[in-house]
RNA sequence: GGAGGGAUGGCUGAGUGGUUUAAAGCGGCGGUCUUGAAAACCGCUGAGUGUAAAAGCUCCGUAGGUUCGAAUCCUACUCCCUCCGCCA
């Protein structure tokens, strides 16, 4: 969320931040709103302030017990039932200007960073890195769906009978190797990048997720219960950037850096036809998160450490990636600057999107109220928070298949990861 | 599911209708003393809003209600704790 005064005050920039996500927004009610609920709020304390003296008085004249003003006393008493009865109908219209005004903020994405190029859509997005050189096959490889099945350690058939379509099924080797990522990717992450491990709720009630800006505008992405007010999570940036929500940090212990696996589950909703085949895009698949919760002036160095915690992953793992710069157009809600991390897919000849590692500056800070305080200053600041994928799980099984995939079918464990294995060296049938 | 207790500032915790603008302690900040530190002593110290600075206003779990006036009384809800039952 944006300060409304910020955005009164800086239309033109917000009009701009708008244009260049190719979103726009009533900033016009929004303004009329905002003088509104000034003057009102001006009315409204005047009155409250004069219910407060002279309920003051009333008390020291009843206290007084002077039968010479009882008169006095109860024209006092009778105007201040008027004055009450208007500060009430004032309160009314005030709660109801700020709805209102909440409602429109709410709605409003975050100002990009400077440094976020202009750009439409996923194809104006510069690449700002590249590691690692994709492998030359002597065959053609196949895609990971395929190898997969073909290893019998995944079951997208069966997957469907228990559920429906798009819900993962692993089995042996295949089941073995998502937990062995998971966990090698949280030992990473706490012992050689120090961040805490964390595991959270995978249900989140409204609030939470009008926090983090999944709430209110993108419901149709989320799995609701029934009979509940509460979320299935669609990523544990939810669950944990709420762990420190109206809360005031002290600067000493930041930055606060967690990460956490967990299932996410997404609708996928408008995605139909897409990636329809293997673990791209499911309704439920493993990630390992990492957050972090900052001071506003070390953010942007932070992003740039997230990001590389991430990569690291891939690198262990020796598998081709790229990073990307979302542009304006392509950037998530929240975020004020966003990197995709893209893994390379030798069966389709393409990066797909692995991580994804975003500043939201204080957009959420604001939005959960999480704040900090400086040593020595009066007042508290709010902080600044961050996050990323490291990595989704599901698609990094899916990476390994095609990139260590064999002419005999078998797929070679990636030595990092042969301990978590068991000692394992390859799948084979 | 049944019974009872509770929710107050960064933390602990007093406060059952009005000159209390929420006591006190801890913690934090500053000072005295000291070569330095600790201890002791003194002072300051909730969050927001608003202002040039003030004043003012809001906030005692949440939402309503009673009243001239509510942390305090009433109603509903949420969450936490204890005991009983059930249970991985």
């Amino acid at each position: 969320m944006l300060e409304i005064k910020f955005v009164i005050q800086n239309l033109l920039i917000v009009q701009k931040a708008l244009s260049d996500r190719g979103k726009t927004a009533d900033l016009e009610v929004l303004s009329q709103c905002d003088a509104r609920r000034k003057t009102v709020l001006l009315e409204l304390e005047d009155l409250r302030c004069k219910r407060n003296t002279v309920s003051d008085q009333i008390a020291i004249m009843k206290k007084a017990e002077d039968n010479a003003s009882s008169l006095h006393l109860e024209q006092l008493v009778a105007e201040m039932r008027d004055v009450s009865l208007r500060v009430k109908s004032l309160e009314k219209s005030f709660a109801e200007v700020e709805e209102k005004l909440q409602g429109i903020i709410l709605e409003i994405p975050n100002i990009p960073h400077i440094t976020v190029p202009v750009g439409k859509d996923s194809a104006d997005n510069p690449v700002y890195k590249t590691s690692g050189i994709p492998r030359v096959f002597d065959f053609a490889p196949l895609p990971h769906w395929t190898i997969g099945e073909q290893l019998r350690i995944l079951d997208f058939e069966r997957a469907t009978r228990i559920t429906g379509a798009r819900f993962p099924l692993y089995f042996g080797a295949g089941a073995r190797l998502e937990r062995s990522l998971i966990n090698f990717m949280l030992d990473m992450h706490t012992t050689l990048h120090g961040y805490t491990e964390v595991l959270p709720p995978f249900i989140v009630n409204r609030k939470s997720m009008t926090h983090t800006g999944q709430l209110p505008k993108f419901e149709a992405e989320l799995f609701k219960l029934e009979g509940w007010d509460y979320f299935l999570i669609p990523t544990a940036e939810v669950p944990v950037t709420n762990i420190h929500s109206d809360e005031i940090l002290d600067e000493t212990i930041l930055p606060i850096c967690y990460t956490a696996h967990t299932p996410c589950f997404r609708s996928e909703a408008g995605s139909y036809g897409k990636d329809t085949r293997g673990l791209i895009r499911q309704h439920q698949f493993n990630k390992v998160e990492l957050v972090k919760f900052t001071t506003p002036e070390s953010s942007y160095d932070e992003l740039e450490i997230l990001l590389k915690n991430a990569e690291a992953v891939l690198k262990a793992l020796q598998i081709p990636y790229r990073v990307i710069t979302l542009c304006t157009g392509d950037m998530g809600f929240s975020s004020a600057k966003t990197f995709d991390i893209e893994v390379w897919m030798p069966a389709q000849g393409v990066y797909r999107e692995i991580s994804s590692c975003s500043n939201f500056e204080d957009f959420q800070a604001r939005r959960a109220n999480i704040r900090f305080k400086r040593r020595g200053r009066k007042g508290t600041e709010l902080v600044h928070t961050l996050n990323g994928s490291g990595l989704a799980v599901g698609r990094t099984v899916a990476a390994i298949l095609e990139n260590c995939q064999q002419a005999d079918g078998s797929v070679v464990i990636p030595e990092a990861l042969r301990p978590y294995m068991g000692g394992v060296t390859s799948i084979t049938l």
